[in-house]
RNA sequence: CUGUUCGUAUGGCCAGCC
């Protein structure tokens, strides 16, 4: 049952999770009762792709087999209901939890506690924090990590601070992942000089950084279009005896597009392969972009035909990036045809798809074809196009009719 | 043997900056 466990454990990391069925299978197959363990492993997959109904059903499963559920059950479909930012679900799960005389531990907390954080409530967070002080569970590195993440994340910089004084007080930190997520908010407004000396700070309190504190920085000075800054960090890393990951070299990779440098950025991919760093679908998504922006849209329309002869699986972000491209090249037609493609690929489209296509017919002033997505799709980001496509070429009328109809439709103009 | 925190790609609008 142990080997079992490892091994079902193992295909879930890696998202095979058809053959983590199998085992399972296997196993009762074989009276080999799988316990609690062996079904969390499973549901703990399922829940970090976001299968929740997948998830709930193998806890059906669990409890038809008279197996219990226990703490890290609970937590790991509070992850998953987070994760589809069903917090209502996710707190009903830990009333439940509570029901069936299980107390929830720091973890099963700090999972409700991120689920808050990440849809910004912040009101929530606190009053979470106060509950886990009253049951016992004091916050530790973990929860204040969550915390500090979400404060850099909305911009309140000097509350971060204040979580930062309380981890220091409580000894609760601050350790890599703080300094992080402060680094990270620095980049992200482009403070790039106090980034740069969050990592001085982190060395000198012997905090040894990783290859997210590097990659961090890459990006930062990537999107500020900084690229000897960025190649100067990633000196620094190799320096500090850190290897560059796939995410550092998207990064970088994204920095070298928008700069239009395609030339380096290809180089860039071939190091990539000789360092056994595989191009994954950001990877490609990134290049579309670049050469849709740089007006190369028909090498863009070609190297997804070569993701999917590759076998590398266009995601939402690279068709959405791609209808674009041929949206802003005026070929808006073509735009369509790949929402069609990503239909008979089952990509569904969401409200940059739609919203992205409404622009583009606008923008070729073809506002019966923009009509005809809105009706496919009549959500705020639809309408909202619509009425700026419309607005913008003066069609003050219509543009009142639609928010007419928004009201009608439920979904009214804010 | 299993669960929680940090880094990468897409549209429009608005704000800010030059």
């Amino acid at each position: 049952a142990f080997t079992y466990c490892i091994l079902i454990h193992g295909l879930c990391q890696c998202q095979r999770i058809d053959e983590a069925y199998q085992l399972l299978d296997e196993m009762i197959q074989k009276d080999c009762h799988p316990d609690a363990a062996v079904y969390n492993c499973l549901i703990a997959g399922l829940c970090k792709m976001g299968k929740i109904d997948a998830a709930r059903n193998v806890l059906k499963m669990m409890l038809e087999r008279s197996c219990v559920p226990d703490v890290i059950t609970y937590t790991s479909l509070i992850v998953g209901c987070c994760q589809t930012n069903a917090l209502d679900e996710a707190r009903k799960l830990m009333e439940k939890m509570k029901e069936s005389g299980l107390t929830p531990d720091t973890v099963a907390y700090n999972a409700l506690l991120n689920g808050l954080c990440k849809q910004n409530r912040l009101e929530e967070v606190s009053k979470l924090l106060e509950e886990m002080v009253e049951a016992g569970r004091e916050p530790d590195t973990f929860s204040y990590n969550t915390v500090v993440a979400c404060l850099c994340e909305s911009g309140k910089y000097e509350e971060a601070g204040k979580i930062l004084e309380k981890m220091i007080e409580k000894k609760c930190g601050p350790d890599v992942v703080t300094y992080n997520s402060l680094m990270d908010g620095f980049c992200k407004v482009s403070k790039m000089d106090e980034a740069e000396r969050l990592l001085e700070d982190m060395v000198g309190r012997r905090c040894a950084p990783t290859v997210i504190t590097y990659t961090t920085l890459i990006g930062g000075f990537s999107r500020a279009d900084r690229l000897a800054d960025a190649y100067r960090v990633m000196e620094d890393m190799f320096k500090a005896g850190i290897s560059p990951d796939l995410v550092t070299y998207n990064c970088l990779l994204d920095g070298l597009c928008k700069a239009g440098k395609l030339e380096e950025a290809h180089e860039l991919l071939e190091v990539m392969v000789e360092k056994d760093c595989a191009p994954d679908v950001v990877t490609y998504s990134i290049l579309v972009n670049g050469l849709c922006k740089l007006g190369k849209v028909d090498d863009a329309r070609l190297l997804l035909d070569m993701m999917l002869e590759r076998g590398c699986q266009p995601n939402l972000v690279t068709f959405n990036t791609m209808i674009d491209g041929f949206c802003k090249a005026g070929k808006v037609d073509e735009g369509h045809k790949v929402l069609e493609l990503m239909k008979e690929v089952s990509c569904t489209p969401d409200v940059v798809t739609y919203s992205t296509l409404i622009d583009g017919y606008c923008k070729a002033n073809r506002m019966q074809d923009a009509f005809a997505i809105l009706g496919i799709s009549p959500d705020k980001a639809s309408y909202s196009s619509m009425l700026e496509g419309l607005c913008s070429t003066g069609k003050v009328e219509e543009a009142q009719e639609i928010m007419d109809l928004m009201t009608k439709q439920g979904c009214p103009p804010t």
